[in-house]
DNA sequence: TCAAAAGTGTTCAATGTACACCCATGC
DNA sequence: GCATGGGTGTACATTGAACACTTTTGA
């Protein structure tokens, strides 16, 4: 079993390097949120304990965003994401904590694969970075991987090349789109109440708000339809649930007229 | 002489297939200002009437930023300039209307060259916009081009490949930076006055803006140094002369409180 | 002395911020 | 009945937008 994953490994490589783009890569930074927590999904490469983001490679006819939905794919699951560029990575110095040989070693290929494949290429990488909701992702590895699981934005440890750097730029992006486009929609499950959108909105920019100044503002943009009150059996007043109107959403996402 | 012309390019072909990374390119928006009006470098490609934005590839041992920097310099003159990647663009049909066996008819090269050459291959395409002070560049064309100058961004015609829809997602970029970051230098010369500032930004954003509030809202954040009246032999109070405070430019910058 | 363009200040509206009171619910 | 957390409204400060008058200068 252990040698059938190593040969679908091998072919997967023989398919990257005959059928997709030299010298270009994509890298994912996957944002979840659950129990008012931020999370990213990581990857623990094959037989290792380092941790890295799940990246991806462009086939010769196919368009870059179309292969980030892909990869998004295939590591969660879902389709129909928020799937947003944020920057291109290219320093020569990306790669250079992590030798060829080394990762050939690591993931257990054979010797010979060193002379013919620069598994460890010096590629541009394009930074991707997707919103989803924690419930119903599937975090999935790929061949190169043991294992993929969410972690707590603050618990991220060192990873692998410039992925550290790269969560970094893509946060401060997020938080930036934040203050002219609404957010929430693949974040937060379809039904939600104000206070988990409030602490979305608080973890993400990394502040705290204040409650009813927070409400005024939302719903002054009309992107929320409010429904029934939730009944969660908690000893205080029930709040109510909301659930957003895509009409309006798209179009503010569109007129980037949302200001917070 | 156009013999030995057509010898460099060959070289240069030679040389970027073998030192660069294949399937990843720079493009470069170089925004001028002049008279009133924003402008952008363009080039006429060989021996054709076609237009497009100057690029440049990346050499197996370069940063990406370095590239882009170098490709500025060689088509401007210019060194430390304001410039700054917005997007990377990567679809399959982006070179769709422009055959290889075109572009080296065009170019004039050799027939044998079709064969072994991929001149118009499926790169993905980094772009960066580059701020330059519009009488000190020496607009330069590199050896695919007869000719480089600047258009008025209003009259520029349709380009090869997608470069009218980098120019728009620049433009768009540039619009964004400008709410969050100061702007001028690198624009305008050292000493300018506030109705050219107003100007630069009105030209930029496309909207006219109260002479007082502009003035009244630029220096609130005390990144100008006002220097001596301009006498200009105008019939009229002469206007001020101001100058950048770098050191509160570059703080503005970095803090991104600027807001506009 | 007049037109053109620049400098400065005041008023008002809108927006954002701080803050207080009431309500529903389970223990 | 009380602690917890949620809903709503009001007062004040800050910011942005609209607008008018004065100054300098060449023709």
């Amino acid at each position: 079993m252990a040698e059938s994953k190593s040969e679908l490994l091998l072919n997967l490589i023989k398919e990257y390097i005959t059928q997709t783009l030299p010298s270009v890569s994509l890298d994912l930074v996957i944002f979840g949120f659950h129990d008012g927590q931020l999370k990213i999904l990581l990857m623990r490469l094959l037989h290792t304990e380092h941790w890295c983001l799940p990246g991806g490679r462009i086939y010769q006819e196919e368009d870059l965003e179309a292969a980030a939905y892909r990869s998004l794919q295939e590591r969660t699951g879902l389709h129909e994401l928020f799937l947003q560029q944020f920057y291109t990575f290219g320093d020569v110095a990306r790669y250079r904590h992590y030798t060829n040989r080394e990762a050939i070693a690591k993931l257990g290929l054979p010797d010979w694969f060193t002379k013919d494949v620069n598994l460890i290429s010096r590629d541009v990488s394009v930074g991707y970075y997707a919103l989803v909701e924690f419930t119903r992702a599937s975090p999935t590895p790929d061949l190169f991987a043991d294992e993929c699981r969410w972690w707590n934005i603050d618990e991220v440890p060192t990873l692998l090349f410039d992925h550290n750097r790269m969560i970094q730029v893509a946060l401060k992006t997020l938080r930036r789109q934040l203050s002219y486009q609404p957010i929430g929609y693949n974040l937060l499950p379809d039904k939600f109440t104000m206070p988990q959108l409030q602490q979305l909105y608080e973890t993400i920019l990394g502040q705290s708000m204040d409650r009813r100044n927070f409400q005024k503002r939302i719903l002054s943009y009309d992107i929320l339809e409010r429904l029934e009150k939730l009944q969660n059996g908690k000893a205080h007043k029930a709040p109510y649930l909301y659930r957003f109107n895509m009409d309006q959403y798209q179009k503010a996402l569109e007129e980037e007229r949302f200001l917070f």
